[in-house]
This record gives C-alpha cells, structure tokens and sequence, in this order.
DNA sequence: CGGACCATGTAAGCGGTTACATGATTCT
DNA sequence: AGAATCATGTAACCGCTTACATGGTCCG
C-alpha cells in the first residue's frame, strides 16, 4: 500500500500525468521507495477509481492525449490519515544476514565476495542519500522547491528538516552496514579463511 | 527463495518432521529470516519433488503418522552452492522513511508516537538478538550444539564465530535505528511541533 | 526519415500473508 | 474427559517482478 501513498506525496504538490510522476518519482521517493513503471500506471488508475484522484486527457500533439492526475479531497484526507497511522512492522526477513549465520559453508573467497559486494552496495546508496541531503541543503531540488513555495512559511523549516531527517537516518545506516561487513572481512582474515 | 535454504540450514544439522522444523525455525533462523507454518509445509514438499530433501513416513501414536526430511546429497549440493552465489539487491523499499520524509503532514503526536513504535519495536529485537549472542557464548543452543559436535574440530571456531558476527551486526543496526529515531524526537522539540 | 523520448500499459508468475480447517496424541 | 500440543495443510488474496507490447511525438 505504501506505493499509493508515495504517489499522494508527489501529487499533493501538483497535477501530474502518469510518465512526469514516473520521472520524478525515480529522482525523489525512489530513493525511499521504488516503484517500476508497470507498478505506477495500474496504481493510479486504481486510485482514481478509488476516488482519491481526478483524472484529464489533455492533448499532447496533434492526435495524441495524455492522461493528468489532480489530486482530491478524498485523497489529501486519505494521504493524511495514512501519515497518522502507527506502521506495523514486519517479521524479520534479511538474506544477507542469513547467508552470513553460514557463512562456514561458503568459500572464504565467496564469503569475501559478498562482503564486499554489500559494502559496494551501501556506498553507493550512501552516496546517492548523501545527494539527496546535499540538493536539500543547497536549494536545488524541484519538487521540494515547489513544496515549500506553497507551504506556509511557517511550515518550510520543518519540511527540510524531515527530509534532511530521513536521508540522514538512511546514510547512518549505511555506513553501519559498511561498518559490518568491513569487520566480516577482518574476522574472515582472524579464522585464517 | 531463501525460506529454501533457510530450511535446508536447518535439515543439514539432522532430519526433522514439518512440525520439529517448524518449533526449531521459530527458535532459530526466524530471528533472522520469519517464516511461518503455512509456508513451511508446502515448500517442503516442494524440496521433496526437486530432490533436495527425501521423506520418509514415521509411525507417531497407534494411527498416526508423521513425516520425516532428510536432506539429499543434491539438497547439500544446492545450499552450498547458493551460500556461494552474491545476492543481488532489491531496490530500496522503506516505509518508515518514506513517511518521516513527509512528517509535515502528520499531526506531531503522531509523528512522535511512530517514533516511539520504532524504537520499542527495534528495542525488543536487539534484546531478541543479544538472547542469541548470549546462546552462543554461553552454549546453550541446541541445534548449534549439534552442529558443532558433527563439525570437524577446526571449523568449530568459524561456526561460532560466522553467527555472533551475524547478530552482532543486527544489535548495531537495531542500536542505530533508536539512536535516529530518537533524534527524530529531539528534532520534533527543536521544530515546536 | 530515423532515433530519442513521451506515453501507457498487459500477462504470467512468485513469494508471502491471513484466515481457515482438521484430526490425532499425550498429559492431567 | 478436556486441554495442550503434535501434525499438516488449503484457499484466497496481494504486492511486486519480469518480460513483453505498442504507438505517438519531436527534433535534427
């Protein structure tokens, strides 16, 4: 369900069609959530007959339309209440700490492999947050720029600082999960593996 | 497809029925990789017919019957050769921080009690997980014990060592995740919120 | 005219969730 | 006799993945 409610994020800004949200989606909420394009068309079709958006052709060309989605009142109101709800979370499921439970199985080299393969991983995420971070920090960001343009004054601090608030979190994470794996491959190197 | 090789984890040790499996998965793999019963049976049979696993019938009481796994040399074949394999990574999916991305449009106690839910929710796993590192110190895991006994002298160190690396970096990450959470109510007093 | 990009999907399949269903055994 | 626990599932559904499909527009 969360899918929906990362499109009410974008949409709550401005009215979008269905290929701009999907561009935007990937440099924005993809970085919390991602979602391919076959995931994204059906899902706003479904909301809008859910009532929570209002959808328009608008002509694109000569004989070409494409669809634009407003966002309603049903769909603010539902957006809100989703963001007041208390998530529930998930059994634990994580294949990489599993695979490293067993690790005894795997070839030293392998098990290396993989370690660095989950390092290589979080640095590039981290480094993708740390954009994020930095576009909040220094202005460049549409969306946000939009959002905060039509937030009230008021509002604007506390927008950039949950935004700020949740890439760091994530970037904290990261460098933990570095933190880890580095000390898989000195331990790999302790057992003589 | 890693409840396979969890499974298979587990049938490496010694031969189980559906239900031994399912208490011992409760108590084992599932702090790290949850499944639940209904899941387990059927893809047991589904191990059985790809060869992994061969069961056998077991009388249990006057009438009953119960069925017995052991894992095939093709079953040790494939979970060695996955614990080899580098897993590929899922694009980031987090619907903790896609709502904190957007906490403006949450009422601030609400937002301060998701906070709250986060860290009770990663504080009981990181007492979940430090039971487990105390097991393993301390030798009081079954199934780790029998492990170990089978296990030739000079991987015994590893076998420890390769699970206490496992949970240590799941107390780090749940330790992280409070440590941000907590900034995050800090930052809602800092807001006015 | 061709290539990049705009625009929008469908279909099959998979792993997992939730709820339900049934009956035997063992213990007190 | 009744409760706890042993034993084993099925069915419907849901979100997501992967692969495929189609056609229009804009620019050089």
């Amino acid at each position: 369900m969360s899918l929906r409610y990362a499109l009410l994020a974008l949409l709550a800004v401005e009215p979008m069609t269905g290929y701009d949200l999907s561009k935007r989606f990937q440099s924005s909420v993809a970085h919390v959530w991602h979602a391919p394009d076959s995931q994204i068309y059906p899902e706003l079709k479904r909301m809008e007959k859910d009532g929570l958006l209002q959808g328009r052709d608008v002509a694109w060309g000569s004989r070409g339309t494409k669809r634009e989605y407003h966002i309603t009142a049903v769909g603010i109101e539902d957006f809100r209440s989703w963001m007041n709800e208390t998530l529930s979370y998930p059994p634990e499921r994580d294949p990489v700490h599993l695979k490293a439970a067993y690790f005894e199985w795997a070839e030293p080299d392998s098990a290396r492999a993989q370690l660095l393969a989950h390092i290589e991983n979080f640095t590039a995420r981290r480094e993708d947050w740390q954009e994020k971070v930095d576009e909040i920090l220094g202005d460049n960001n549409d969306i946000l720029a939009k959002r905060l343009a039509q937030a009230p004054e008021e509002d604007r601090e506390s927008i950039r600082a949950f935004k700020k608030f949740t890439y760091d979190g994530l970037i904290a994470r990261a460098e933990q999960e570095i933190a880890w794996a580095e000390s898989g491959l000195v331990l790999l190197d302790q057992l003589g593996r």
